[in-house]
DNA sequence: TCTGGGGTCCTAGGACCC
DNA sequence: TCTGGGGTCCTAGGACCC
């Protein structure tokens, strides 16, 4: 980084230096245009120009994404998908297909790469790009986006929107200013300018709440929110959403761009497609949801020490309880019975629920020893090997035979096609 | 019209230890 | 017998984002 560099010459760093040095960077925002309506329409050609609307197929299911047409029927995601039938009857419904947009995903952020290490995805479909030291090699700010969205489209038929800024709260504002397929840049120092004409909803961190609070101080734009002082910010929103705030009014924003971030939680969540009252039937769901949060643990080669239960009554009230645990754990049988003691603490069994959720964080990388264990011991039981291992391991001792090396793992031949 | 599922981050209170 | 303050960990809830 230039910091790095300017301190390797013994220029003495003042704040303000260190502040100039910063405001220099130059931050990409790239955003897919309506990514999953839009491969969906990539597998189908003859979708295009039609209102594909992507989500769920169980009553309760809501809208993931809608294609520009869709859009134009006042269909959005988060609606839910019986109102979308009714605003656009004629629109055509397709269920989510997650392992098509993760392949398309990794592809497109393969191509962020190529334009700088410094890449942090905020979801499938959109990242954050620290290009400063790019530039020199690949051309100024507007060069790189144009060269980024070519590159994207060229390589998956798909459109991107970008944004080019000197911070990630202006980029990611400005990606959003020309979609689809939009590229805006916005100069070092028209940042406020830019922002004091917004309304406050366009804030990264300004939801329906602070909305409102906003409003009632008199405040709708960006601009409004610039003329409130610090300690009344911090007094409404506490200390650091109020500090946030009155940064971003001023189009202040110095978080770094940070690549390769580790989960912090996993977890999984069922909402039923009629409320829930009977215990065994909740922890059959918790069952499932335990398996299904285990093996996605596993896969990353992760375990963690904090079971959290959540818990959603019928009427829309969501409680959780968590316990920790002495060690981290990938066993759906130990996230199974956390569960279980966790569902006693709710009011499970006496009120209709509607969703159950469970999730682990705390997160730590996995001993082999836990992978291991797993891997071999499920796929063994997977391919009905479990007999076999036992009647080996009861006349020759534990250690005499592995899973692994029943499943010919140690000698080269492939161990995890999950054929039989 | 009736509200998903995957997450992140922050706050606040209580327990416990020194 | 009464009374500190700071630090850390755990738990619960809430706002927000895509």
């Amino acid at each position: 980084m230039r910091l790095a560099r300017l301190a390797a010459s013994g220029t003495p760093l003042s704040p303000s230096a260190i502040f100039l040095t910063l405001m220099d960077r130059i931050i990409i925002h790239a955003d897919m245009d309506a990514f999953y309506a839009a491969v969906e329409t990539l597998d189908n050609p003859s979708l295009r120009g039609k209102p594909v609307i992507v989500g769920g197929d169980s009553p309760r299911s809501v809208v993931s994404a809608a294609s520009y047409e869709a859009r134009a029927y006042g269909v959005h995601s988060a609606m839910p998908v019986i109102q979308a039938k009714k605003l656009c009857p004629g629109g055509i419904f397709l269920p989510v297909r997650m392992h098509r947009y993760q392949e398309i995903s990794q592809k497109i952020m393969e191509i962020f790469h190529r334009f700088t290490p410094l890449v942090e995805p905020l979801s499938l479909d959109e990242a954050f790009l620290d290009v400063t030291e790019s530039r020199r090699l690949l051309g100024d700010g507007r060069a790189m986006a144009m060269k980024i969205k070519e590159t994207v489209r060229l390589a998956t038929g798909l459109t991107c929107s970008v944004g080019v800024a000197s911070s990630k709260l202006l980029a990611k504002i400005c990606s959003d200013l020309h979609k689809p397929d939009g590229l805006t840049v916005v100069a070092p120092g028209e940042e406020r300018q830019l922002l004091s004409g917004l309304p406050i909803g366009r804030l990264w961190g300004v939801g329906a709440k602070t909305r409102d609070k906003l409003r009632l101080l008199g405040v709708q734009t960006v601009g409004d929110l610039a003329r409130l002082p610090e300690e009344l910010l911090t007094a409404a929103f506490g200390a650091k959403h109020g500090r946030n705030l009155y940064l971003m009014a001023r189009g202040e924003d110095h978080r770094p761009v940070v690549a390769g971030r580790e989960p912090k939680s996993i977890g999984g969540e069922t909402t039923f497609e009629r409320d829930l009252i009977e215990v065994a039937a909740l922890k059959r769901e918790l069952l499932g949801l335990s398996v299904q949060v285990a093996n996605r643990l596993r896969q990353k080669g992760l375990a963690g020490c904090t079971v959290t239960l959540k818990v959603k009554y019928h009427d829309f009230r969501l409680v959780t309880r968590s316990l920790t645990l002495a060690r981290p754990t990938c066993d759906q049988r130990e996230i199974f019975r956390a569960g279980e003691t966790l569902l006693e603490k709710t009011d499970a069994g006496r009120v209709r629920v509607r969703l159950v959720g469970v999730s682990v964080s705390s997160l730590a990388p996995a001993s082999s020893v836990q992978l291991d264990l797993f891997s071999g011991r499920e796929r063994a039981r997977q391919r009905g090997l479990h007999l076999a291992l036992d009647a080996i391991t009861e006349r020759f001792g534990k250690n005499a035979v592995t899973p692994a090396r029943l499943l010919g793992k140690e000698d080269g031949t492939k161990g995890d096609d999950g054929g039989g």
